[in-house]
DNA sequence: AATTCAATCAACCGCTGGATT
DNA sequence: AAATCCAGCGGTTGATTGAAT
């Protein structure tokens, strides 16, 4: 049996709400709150709302100290950092963000803050691989033949194997080492240059369970991450609902993982530079299976996106070789997985 | 000045999960 | 246990606005 309607649609106005209207519900619920039933609440006001369009009305727009706009530097770290934790989570992440909506915050997201990261990415990814030629053809004339068209655009991808890869894979990461690695290069943050680790806006003020953790450098870069995850437990014990969530380092990889993928596709897929002829991708399938990556040119693709995702950890340690083909984050895991 | 295009954001829609019957 | 109800959520749509041509 199929579900009941929530309202009469025939006799319910749909649309922009009118000053009238607006007063008439915040009148009430200021007087006599929502009374845990939006569905009758219409009725009693004598609006000619369904209840659900009430309650967003009240939730988006006439609720007491709602911020519309202006997000600040710090707020976009903070919506970029959760974003990558736990995905499109949009009430959850609005729980951080004192007096901004869920809808305020996935439309700010969906509008601007991807494509403000994009836009970055993709100035980085173009002065590195120019550099990158520039320097190859000084050393070793003649050894790239590239078509005209392709210079600037993909100097040494042309050189790369090809590897497909399935948008809706999940990365296989049921084994310790995987999540871990997983875990290091989520690690990062999303802001402006220049800003370092520690000093990041959001307050990561609790101690690392490192239990899991190793020493050395990683230490450092499982801290980065699990400073989100202490914000995610921070968020739990604030009272926000994460059913069947776990957020620890070895947690729900899965839900860890939404985030990263969702961002990845987004990165991948929104940048036509990283498709050749047939649609595939190079080198991201290692990225997705959580490998450390074998060669350097594997590895390249994935740095230019996760130049992106963890560019404090790569800046911050001194293991790691900076480079177009030496890409820091894989130089890193590389590490890893010798200690 | 008119038209087209892109960006923004309020609101809607349908689904999910918990509570209740 | 099954059916139903409802709040809450995330994805999507469509109206509006402003910039570009």
């Amino acid at each position: 049996m199929g579900r009941a309607p929530c309202c009469d649609k025939a006799n319910v106005k749909k649309g922009p709400w009118s000053p009238e209207e607006d007063a008439k519900l915040k009148a009430y619920i200021e007087k006599n709150g929502t009374g845990g039933n939006w569905i009758a609440l219409p009725q009693k006001i004598g609006l000619k709302r369904c209840g659900k369009s009430c309650r967003l009305r009240w939730l988006n727009y006439l609720r007491p100290n709602i911020k519309h706009g202006g997000f600040s530097e710090e707020e976009d770290n903070i919506i970029c950092s959760l974003y990558i934790n736990i995905g499109s989570r949009w009430s959850v992440i609005a729980t951080q963000l004192p007096g901004r909506t869920d809808n305020d915050i996935k439309n700010y997201w969906n509008t601007r803050l991807k494509k403000k990261l994009l836009g970055k990415q993709r100035k980085e990814q173009q002065a590195r691989r120019a550099n990158y030629l520039k320097q190859e053809m000084k050393r070793e004339p003649g050894i790239f033949v590239v078509p005209d068209q392709a210079v600037g655009r993909n100097p040494y991808w042309a050189e790369l194997p090809a590897v497909s890869v399935h948008p809706n894979q999940d990365p296989d990461i049921k084994d310790q080492a995987s999540i871990k690695k997983l875990l290091i290069k989520l690690g990062g943050r999303f802001g402006d240059d220049g800003q370092q680790p520690g000093s990041n806006s959001i307050n990561f003020q609790y101690p690392l369970d490192i239990s899991t953790a190793q020493d050395g450098p990683y230490e450092t870069s499982m801290n980065m991450f699990a400073s989100s995850t202490s914000t995610m437990n921070s968020i739990n014990s604030t009272g926000s609902q994460l059913p069947n969530t776990h957020y620890d380092v070895n947690g729900s990889a899965s839900n860890v993982l939404q985030g990263y993928n969702n961002l990845l596709n987004e990165l991948v897929y929104s940048n036509p530079q990283q498709l050749d002829g047939s649609g595939s991708f190079y080198g991201i399938e290692d990225i997705a299976n959580g490998s450390t990556g074998t060669s350097s040119a594997e590895s390249s693709s994935w740095g230019d996106i996760s130049s992106l995702v963890y560019p404090s950890i790569i800046s911050n340690y001194g293991v790691c070789q900076q480079g177009p083909l030496q890409d820091s984050g894989f130089e890193e895991l590389r590490y890893l997985g010798s200690q």
